[in-house]
DNA sequence: GTGAAACCGTACTGATCGGTTCCGTTTTGT
DNA sequence: ACAAAACGGAACCGATCAGTACGGTTTCAC
């Protein structure tokens, strides 16, 4: 129980931070359920703020990496983006998007969780935009951006509605998109 | 200075809950920008809570107003929601919509505060299908939920982007959707 | 085996949270 | 003019916030 504190604080933090939003959630919770020491956190972490941006990181690093993986493992194909939202919005964990439930929380554009959630979205445009080159789509540039919007509605509209319904009806308009 | 307590309160509520987020902004903060005094507060609403319920109401029926009222103003058709998003998005004040973010940082579903987040955005549908409908767009019930989509991935990347530049793309992509 | 490093738990700080209560003043209806 | 209602200000309440300090324990490298 005395090894790997540094990740545990991660881990749970993430959960924690996820489900129920950064404010909401204060350090004290954050140890008790991780079981680290409240010295242990701040000799890990300058603060509340620096461990709120370590689990952006880590959580634009795996999310990108999930992504990628699901839709090669649908085919390959950008529409198969949507796919894997819909996978995504029908776990049980679901609660939208870390970046956009940040850039909405904490308002500061110029706070370092803001500029790491930006940071996310423009990733994901560039992942976005390799798939469309990968399928020959032309324009892929801009063609990346109107797919993130599209993923970006589908997401706020998923969490809203509670079903995976908002995967289908975006990759409806993807698809209208492509063949225009 | 010893009227419309009620009324200074919404409208510093409304005001303050916009720009920084509801968990971000205490009681205390209200009070005192609003000049109202703590037990005129609690004699005109049950608590923090209620308060925001009454700023989410006000701020539905408001928006919904000023969005039928430009997209009049504009020619009326459905294309015209994403000429008014353009003019919001390039407002100094603007900060997404209210009620995404109420439900992104409030996180509960069953809280009053995202039931009312979720009952604007089906008024909003509702408006959006009737002006399809005024339109003579085919199947105006699930273009209407296309539009909102769109219209709330615009306000998610405006937000992020801090330009007007997503009305614009989404409007893109609704012109292709109605071309199909 | 021994020392250093990492660890957990507790007690504490000052500030702020939402909410209650009381008091004296101002506004309003009649 | 006068009473009732609405009001602002301030002193409180217990709880929680992020952050600091200290003391005792476990882990690990040499």
């Amino acid at each position: 129980m005395a090894v790997n504190a540094r990740a545990r604080l991660l881990s749970t933090a993430e959960t924690l931070f996820y489900a129920h939003g950064i404010r909401a959630v204060g350090v004290e919770r954050i140890l008790s359920e991780s079981g680290v020491g409240r010295a242990s956190f701040y000799r890990h972490f300058a603060g509340k703020e620096a461990l709120v941006t370590a689990v952006l990181e880590g959580r634009d690093v795996r999310w990108r990496a999930w992504l990628s993986e699901r839709v090669a493992a649908h085919g390959g194909h950008p529409l198969h983006l949507f796919d894997a939202l819909a996978e995504r919005f029908a776990t049980q964990d679901f609660r939208g998007c870390v970046a956009i439930n940040t850039m909405t929380e904490i308002a500061d554009p110029a706070s370092p969780a803001c500029r790491m959630a930006a940071l996310h979205k423009t990733r994901v445009i560039d992942l976005v935009e390799q798939l469309l080159r990968d399928a020959d789509v032309p324009e892929p540039g801009e063609r990346a951006r109107q797919f993130v919007l599209l993923m970006d509605g589908a997401i706020v509209t998923a969490l809203r509605e509670g079903t995976p319904d908002a995967a289908w009806r975006a990759r409806g308009i993807a698809e209208a998109l492509l063949a225009a």
